[in-house]
DNA sequence: ACTACTATTAGTACCAGCTCTTAATAGCAG
DNA sequence: CTGCTATTAAGAGCTGGTACTAATAGTAGT
């Protein structure tokens, strides 16, 4: 993963939990000491980068120059900065392939044409019991690709048909390509069929809303 | 595709080509027309998102202000507006990641008759432009419940018919409720309906194969 | 030729969010 | 009481802008 170094050991789950929360309360009432305040800084960075001087200088009840300092001895970038390394490494993932809002990696792209992505089967992905991946993992797979596809402002998934022809199971990389079978003015039909080494695992037509800023539901 | 406006509508293998090329001649010698400049001018900051007014203003030698009634006109935000809004669909990625092992929390279950979930929708479900759920985290929902119903040592998800009635946000509280409609030997089908405060939003008929170690496809 | 109008350019004041530097102050340890 | 660290303050300067006013050039219409 192309982080920069501001972010790069924080774990990516953590990321988003804390950035989600986002309810600032300042650091206690206490004052930490210094080396306690430069951890906690650096982990507060590292989770929500995108946060000003005066607003981390406020949580910890300092001054803005306390945290420069702070900042300046851990070496980490002024807040413009940290946008624009997060900016560039989301470049640097065009280039790579990975996509944005999308389970699976996609590796091919021809908007509102076709689509190929392909999802490794980890252990996460799989009931314990027997090593099968959940559904709608493989769903989830398909559906992000059939949003992914769309050349619009937006796209919802508004109807789904689908089966599961085999199980996939720990290990397996599953491939799915998407055709854009049909569009009308406000819909598409999108149809991915997915694979485990060349054999079906998935077929699924998925009818997507496009741009209609509020139609029907979300994927 | 959650990619900024003024990306928007750039093929994202074409970004990344022109932006690592990065040779800026000047645009001719010849000046252009006004609208023949702030078509280019649109085309470039689509495609190399980071360049600055002045640097803007050298490629079309034309002056500083220029480009800045240009991009007034033209609705295109500041540099800073602009990495900052490539940095933020990038977190989104980070964002959207997780999709857990059962999703939704089970608050009622009778087995092989009815089962009830709950999921409450939070910002790492939704597309950061609009707030709308990505409809598999619903799918995840009635396809997890339709597991759980199943009182059998397994349960794989075979088909499915699903309809998204309309979208849910981020905030809006999910209430599946899973009923068993048919049971035979082999398989089972589940009826899930979804609401947000009594409205209907996600409608799926799931048929399930049942304990037969290793019929179809997981979930 | 005069007027109207558009396009372009210039200049000023202001902003966020910094950097860099100098300097003052508080608190504590030896 | 001295020396040291930590903290805070104050001020100049930077980048990349916004917002606004105003001057100028060129062209078209009558």
């Amino acid at each position: 993963m192309a982080l920069p170094a501001f972010l790069r050991t924080a774990s990516l789950l953590t990321i988003f939990l804390i950035y989600e929360t986002f309810v600032w309360k300042k650091e206690e009432t206490m004052k930490k000491s210094k080396k306690e305040r430069q951890e906690l800084l650096r982990e507060t960075i590292k989770l929500t980068p995108f946060i000003t001087d005066e607003e981390l200088a406020e949580k910890f009840s300092v001054s803005v120059q306390t945290i420069r300092l702070d900042r300046l001895e851990l070496s980490i970038p002024e807040l413009r900065e940290r946008i624009k390394s997060v900016a560039e490494t989301k470049l640097d993932d065009v280039k790579a392939l990975p996509l944005e809002e999308v389970i699976g990696e996609i590796i091919d792209l021809q908007l509102d044409e076709s689509a190929i992505s392909i999802l490794d089967i980890k252990e996460e992905h799989v009931f314990s019991r027997n090593k099968i991946a959940r559904g709608h993992h493989v769903f989830a797979q398909a559906n992000s690709l059939a949003v992914a596809i769309i050349n619009d402002e937006l796209a919802l998934t508004a109807k789904a048909n689908i089966r599961f022809s085999r199980p996939v199971r720990v290990g397996e990389r599953v491939v799915a390509k998407a055709k854009v079978k049909e569009t009308t003015q406000e819909r598409t039909i999108v149809e991915v069929n997915s694979y485990v080494e060349n054999e079906p695992v998935f077929k699924g037509e998925f009818t997507m809303y496009r741009s209609a800023q509020d139609t029907k539901e979300g994927s």
